[in-house]
DNA sequence: TGTACATCAGTGAACGCGCGTTCACTGATGTAC
DNA sequence: TGTACATCAGTGAACGCGCGTTCACTGATGTAC
């Protein structure tokens, strides 16, 4: 016998409401989600989502870190595929899957590293240790190489000091790392989110190069640059 | 003697409204432009900007071919402070203009290269021109190391050939360089870019590591990587 | 030099639309006796 | 088991707003005679 229809006819709006905004933010893109729009989704009225979130930044807001969340997982969990000691498979993994999901969900990339929705502002509070979360797969690798004396690190530039603490300090979960692998991973991060955002853009296309070998070279090149070749 | 006052109160309107366009956009955002805004802004009404535009669509175009071009200007300009046979300075000049006028302008470096504005579409044969024009002299910069003998470009992964053609019968500029030219110089686009846009979005600073360091070590990277010593 | 006319940039009103948010409400559910 | 009541998720109407776009118009300018 199925339950008889409580309160709710629609079971966990809440949750019904998220996952209706990314299919309209993947049709339409993200600065053009509206309330009204979720609640025509849904067959419901619009105010009924007040009861859920406070306004529509606290949706955008919950929708962010849900994106990065979500987004880090992917990489701890391709990461976990090897093991701890299998470093340069694990790297491989993080990079591939790091393109994989952005070209999965190329509108939740754009919401969270993209052009900012008008009239929103960023709680940077709130967001930064999902936002943190996002990248610690590639961090956490970088850091067991620098551990394992396997990061190159000549020439690069120095950190200023004092910055883990104000990480740590906000919560992240990427506060027991040195200062220089946390620089190199975001050099390395800088380099798949460049050529990752060309291509979600529709910016390599036009120039008639294939993505995909462009961003295998890349990691062979990252690779190359900072990890020394185990003996 | 001042003129008298002829037909239209602004002289040049239609430049006008492309600056009024760009001061709102550097305010709000590019994907909060409305006809109305920048009409009230220049205290006319918002028909009188169809004199001038057909619709809302043209007047992006318009504005971003406009960024593209004036981008792609501030490069060649940097490019030539230098004489042809000064490569790796003329390179260097390429990649610190890229970086100052992204910085200066973030709002129009969102809009050529950030999430597509909701509703609008891209018309690439309009726009693909400046958008070559805009990395040209990056690319020609390449092409000048290859042609002298100073590219490295083992393990570059080929790129499909038949596009250079496509390109030219798209009157782009770039349709004299190599295959190969062009794939390096995605990839160097791709490197600055994902650095400069991460430090344009605000991701950078909430990790506390200095977004000019990283990228005179990046554009330093770069050469190390791609250019044979000058014997 | 003076008058009649054509041009056309900019106006003002109006259209239909979608938006976020508020508010008093209703009606099914769950609970206390 | 049955009744009275409290809860509270979702409703429907309304608010004030800004948007792109259309249309007939007006009034200053420039031109022809």
């Amino acid at each position: 016998m199925a339950r008889p229809i409580k309160k709710q006819q629609i079971p966990n709006l809440q949750e019904a409401i998220k996952e209706t905004a990314w299919k309209l933010i993947a049709e339409f893109g993200a600065p053009a989600l509206s309330l009204r729009a979720i609640a025509r989704a849904l067959s419901i009225t619009a105010p009924a989502i007040y009861n859920y979130f406070p306004d529509r930044d606290a949706l955008v807001t919950a929708l962010t870190i849900d994106a990065f969340t979500s987004f880090g997982d992917f990489q701890l969990k391709a990461r976990d595929t090897f093991s701890p000691e299998k470093t340069l498979e694990r790297f491989h993994a993080i990079g591939l899957s790091y393109r994989s999901w952005a070209l999965a969900y190329p509108q939740r990339y754009q919401l969270i590293f993209g052009t900012p929705i008008p009239g929103y502002e960023k709680p940077q509070m709130k967001i930064l240790p999902s936002a943190a979360r996002s990248i610690s797969a590639l961090v956490s690798v970088i850091e067991d190489l620098l551990v394992a004396d396997r990061l190159i690190v000549e020439n690069f530039p120095a950190i200023p000091s004092g910055y883990a603490a104000q990480l740590s300090a906000m919560n992240t979960n990427t506060d027991t790392c040195h200062s220089i692998s946390h620089g190199v991973s975001m050099i390395v991060w800088s380099r798949v989110h460049g050529l990752v955002s060309l291509e979600i853009g529709g910016h390599l296309p036009p120039f008639g190069v294939d993505g995909d070998a462009l961003y295998h070279f890349e990691l062979k090149s990252i690779v190359k640059q900072f990890i020394k070749e185990s003996l």
